[in-house]
DNA sequence: CAGTGAGCGAGCTTCCGCTTGACTT
């Protein structure tokens, strides 16, 4: 007989907690939320209040039932999991679905024994308000996504889906595409010097014009550089001005979900969802704290830590305090940032005892660097702006050299150094030479993995567990893709359903659309809203609208387009038609005829190996991985997961594959390499 | 390692946000 049953969400934080809590406690895990609508139907009486129907998934069951059983044996029952609106609603649920009499509901922000002793001490009754919150969330998505996507199955193609953060997703890569597309690149000039004191040469840029700034488009023309060149070949070059000052530069927070994602994709090259595989192997095995969360707080005992590591390795003026505050709105605090569960467990340490392998050691190296780097002292650089007057002409050189690295001793950023020369105001320069530069100004740059989730962040659309899982959706349902460059375009379908959901439907597709109902949903988990109103407020209006344009939208706009061309089997005319993958040619004859041929793509055409008939062209599997296959196919079933170059293997002659660093022949047993 | 579309009308696709495991090839 177990006295004291506490349920948590994650099985690792059970573990952990039992060890502080001893025998007369049982601590269990509800693995997340225990019930949820129904997948197969809509799961809302939209007809009855919005009576939301819940059920326990078939996944779920098996840890219910554990979770059942052990209620009957516990004298009380403490639901613990996470001081946050799915927190609150998984305690509810949990005291639903196992009909429990009196449950007390806790909350502790760290895991540590006195915080979840004094929590035991301190506990409270289920927020019915913040619970009514989330239901009010979980029934708008719900109606969102499974009344709109079944529109795109009518009006577009089967399979297709929409929701409030996978479109918002889409709709900005597909924006970002079209500014691209309408970027008009302009030319313009910079000129530099390149002066001399004493036999110490340097460089100065032109910044000033008869005391106007000249912007980035200030030169417009080589016509232009060159008439400024000539009044500057007879100039004099005088300093006028010479500051000195201290820079200093401040250490980063510590990584949410977000900023690690980001930042393992930029300096790891890892995947959003590879990062977060890798961080829940580093936290089931309690070297890392929880890996999805947007809290930026650290426990005391964490500082200690720090503090203690710091000062020992490097000396007490390493080492500053510092706590940080979330800027992200919505964010809802119910952990800590994400740092190394033991800061004095030195990466290198670990590494050298065979505890990680090649991954987990990079990932926990840059989360225990940016931990404990954010406790360092500021970096300090001594900075010189030199302004010197040519005529009615100005020129700035700058320069700066570290004088105390700080926190950059253990967290290197980019920065470069560079030294002038002892210079003093009124003295005259020594002109060398002088160089204009053309440049062109360049259209905004498509979105990595990392920049969209830091503008999904920066909006408060999605959440710490479904950034990574947002993008596989997109990618998935192929309404977005990575080129060469590992930037996401957007698909021909993807911008088809963007399209028609902007002109269609803009409130749902508006950026600011989660941000407005996370507004609302604030007054409902402070009792100053209801959540049914609110729910009818939108809903009304939005099913009105879906039946109009389930009238008005016509498919053959959307999907259908004429051609010229003749169909090489039956003669009829070809149409070309929109797919879940993209446009194809078939033909109008149709179920009559069956012909299709896939649309003639841009790049070099790769003639199949293997019936010499078809195009090798880029296609995915099910499951959204891209690879390359004779366009014969049911015909021809030649297949590539590799990419071919269009050149062939000089010692067997079969195609060549590229490879990160060059090419090799896709034929295995050959081994060519280049 | 895989294909789209029309319409008849079986049965199915679909959301966001919590959390990991593995009955079987």
């Amino acid at each position: 007989m177990i006295k004291n049953l506490v349920i948590v969400e994650s099985p690792t934080k059970a573990k952990t907690i039992q060890k502080f809590l001893g025998s007369d406690f049982q601590i269990l895990s509800s693995y997340g939320h225990i019930r949820d609508l129904p997948k197969s139907e809509l799961g809302v009486d939209t007809e009855n209040n919005f009576e939301p129907k819940y059920i326990i998934p078939t996944k779920a069951r098996k840890n219910f039932n554990i979770l059942k059983k052990a209620i009957v044996e516990a004298e009380t029952i403490i639901l613990a999991s996470d001081e946050d609106r799915e927190g609150e609603s998984i305690a509810w649920h949990l005291a639903q679905g196992l009909k429990l009499k009196n449950p007390q509901r806790i909350v502790f922000h760290e895991i540590t024994k006195t915080a979840i002793e004094n929590a035991l001490k301190n506990p409270r009754e289920i927020d019915i308000h913040l619970v009514n919150a989330q239901q009010a969330r979980r029934i708008l998505d719900r109606i969102v996504g499974y009344k709109l996507s079944p529109f795109l199955w009518k009006k577009v193609a089967r399979g297709l889906s929409a929701g409030r953060v996978q479109s918002v997703t889409v709709r900005l890569v597909v924006e970002r595409e079209n500014e691209i597309k309408a970027f008009k690149p302009e030319e313009y000039w910079t000129v530099t010097a390149l002066l001399d004191k004493n036999e110490n040469e340097f460089e100065a840029s032109l910044v000033k014009k008869d005391g106007k700034i000249v912007p980035k488009l200030g030169i417009k023309n080589k016509k232009e550089a060159d008439k400024i060149l000539a009044d500057l070949n007879k100039a004099d070059y005088k300093i006028v001005n010479v500051e000195k000052k201290e820079v200093r530069r401040n250490p980063l927070p510590p990584f949410t979900t977000s900023t690690l994602q980001q930042e393992a994709s930029k300096k790891l090259h890892f995947p959003a969802k590879f990062t977060m595989g890798v961080a829940q192997s580093l936290y089931e095995r309690g070297l890392i704290t929880y890996h999805r969360t947007d809290s930026l707080n650290l426990s005391e005992q964490s500082l200690a830590s720090a503090k203690g590591f710091i000062t020992g390795s490097y000396g007490e003026n390493y080492w500053t305090s510092r706590r940080y505050k979330t800027k992200s709105k919505g964010a809802q605090e119910a952990h800590e940032a994400i740092r190394p569960s033991y800061p004095e467990k030195e990466p290198e340490a670990l590494k050298t005892a065979k505890k990680l392998d090649d991954k987990q050691f990079k990932l926990y190296d840059l989360i225990w660097r940016r931990f404990i780097s954010g406790q360092m002292s500021q970096a300090i650089f001594d900075a010189t702006q030199i302004d010197i007057e040519a005529e009615n002409y100005l020129f700035r050189a700058s320069g700066q050299t570290l004088k105390f690295d700080g926190f950059l001793k253990i967290y290197p950023l980019k920065f470069k150094e560079s030294e002038l020369p002892e210079l003093t105001k009124d003295e005259i320069l020594k002109l060398l030479k002088l160089t204009p530069d053309q440049h062109f100004t360049q259209p905004p740059a498509r979105y990595s993995e990392a920049t969209l989730i830091k503008t999904l962040e920066e909006n408060g659309i999605g959440r710490p567990s479904t950034y990574a899982p947002t993008l596989s959706t997109v990618q998935q349902r192929n309404y977005i893709q990575k080129n060469d460059q590992k930037k996401f375009e957007p698909t021909e379908i993807g911008t088809v359903v963007i399209n028609l959901l902007i002109e269609h439907f803009p409130k749902i597709v508006d950026i600011k659309f989660t941000a407005e109902m996370e507004e609302d949903l604030d007054k409902i988990a402070e009792n100053k809203k209801q959540w049914v109103p609110t729910i009818k407020d939108f809903y009304d209006p939005f099913i009105k609208r879906l039946d109009e344009k389930y009238e008005e939208v016509s498919k053959k706009e959307i999907a259908q387009e004429e051609t010229n061309e003749i169909c090489p089997k039956c003669q009829s005319p070809l149409i070309i038609r929109l797919g879940r993958f993209g446009k194809f040619y078939a033909c109008s004859n149709f179920p009559k005829c069956r012909h299709t041929a896939p649309l003639k793509k841009e790049g070099p055409e790769i003639k199949c190996p293997k019936c010499g008939e078809g195009d090798v062209t880029e296609k995915r599997t099910k499951k959204g991985k891209i690879f390359y296959g004779c366009n014969q196919y049911p015909k021809c079933d030649f297949a590539l997961w590799d990419k071919p170059t269009g050149e062939k293997c000089p010692e067997c002659d079969s195609l060549l594959v590229a490879t990160k660093k060059g090419a090799k022949c896709s034929n295995k047993d050959c081994g060519h390499t280049q």
